[in-house]
DNA sequence: ACCTGAACACCGTTCAAGT
DNA sequence: ACCTGAACACCGTTCAAGT
């Protein structure tokens, strides 16, 4: 059996890191993650994987966890720390768009925790008030993950690469102008932009009204 | 045949109304939507429901767009008209869950582009300068639909009725202090906590992010 | 302890056949 | 035009049996 074995590839025994790898591969290819596609990838049997995962939906959520990655190193401007964070989860999810629609669909699981703790440190650095604290993060948090379900979704009924605002565009063609004036409007003056720029626009736009409720200036 | 046909319902043929009405009485039911159960309950076959609807995603999306409901009429204050808004996609996903990550999951679907419209000219009416009117609303509806997945997260996991603050404490014990003192520290605060008042003082802080950068003042 | 793969209990969807 | 329901091509998950 000509089990083409590059070099330095090692045929290591069945792991959950490996099983975790294989999924994001096959996630990434596009392809939908099965068990059985995953088991006959690491030539084994389905039932195999499940000595290491616990269901589907624990491997969906390890493989999500994976892809978001681990925090950069704060700096000492609390804001633009925070405008790192959401970059970094924004270019995950771009990267790996079913990681977005994962991140979108999870509450109170590690991944989104740390966002959320990652986030919040930063509002307490800032200097928001005890009380608005929760809010504040909150409201960044639920940003994030609300994109990272639409980028998601985006990726799932177009092509990729195509932009929102491209996509916005088309649907306001199909639209009525007279019940959706206001996307007519904002579709036409949408010519040049970036997904990735939008997105800490809005990022901005909070940390504007965070801002705005210091106890002292700035 | 004793079909128990209660007074004043008729028997009517199967139609599109009829399958959606069946399909979210079957999801706010806590149930699965499946094509086989939907057709018992229609007492017909699957293969009917194709004739009205084009597939599972269909039907979920229609769903999801009858429970959203339409548009209340606008106030003559934009920004209560956007809490407005706000806090009635908030009451239809709290009342329906699934509705929520169906949002969550749906981009430049009618019913997205429906909230998107409606935030977008009261963004407008706010007198939000044309350049930035794209950044306000999508804030907003981003916002907005990263609530409704993380609403919708909950329901399935937790008991119904379960608030957010108590599941981030419940969380909060089974996490590493030192990795999560954020988190903890909030977690703690939080002893009265309302999820529809914390979602609504979300919205006020970008909208007042959004006010602060209005060209005159308010 | 870990792996195998057949088997179980489902799915969404199609389609020939009916009315 | 609309409905029926068997059939197709899958799923996730389990579990007896192996090593």
């Amino acid at each position: 059996m000509a089990t083409r074995a590059r070099p330095g590839e090692r045929e290591d025994a069945l792991s959950r890191a490996r099983i975790v790898e294989a999924a994001i591969e096959m996630l990434d290819g596009g392809n939908e993650l099965t068990f059985r596609a995953l088991a006959a990838q690491l030539r084994t049997g389905p039932g195999a994987i499940y000595w290491h995962v616990a269901n589907k939906g624990e491997l969906l959520a390890a493989a999500a966890d994976a892809v978001i990655g681990e925090p950069q190193p704060v700096t000492d401007d609390p804001a633009l720390t925070i405008r790192t964070a959401a970059l970094e989860v924004f270019d995950a999810i771009d990267a790996h768009p079913w990681a977005g629609e994962q991140l979108a669909r999870l509450s109170s699981q590690p991944t989104v925790l740390r966002i959320f703790e990652r986030i919040g440190r930063q509002v307490q650095a800032l200097g928001v008030a005890e009380a608005e604290q929760f809010t504040a993060a909150s409201a960044l948090l639920n940003y994030v993950l609300g994109v990272a379900g639409q980028h998601a979704a985006q990726a799932r009924s177009v092509e990729p690469g195509t932009r929102r605002s491209d996509v916005l565009r088309a649907a306001s063609t199909n639209l009525d102008p007279d019940r959706f004036p206001f996307i007519r409007d904002v579709a036409g003056q949408l010519r040049e932009h970036d997904d990735r720029v939008q997105f800490l626009a809005g990022i901005d736009l909070i940390l504007e009204g965070i801002r705005s409720r210091l106890p002292d200036g700035r």
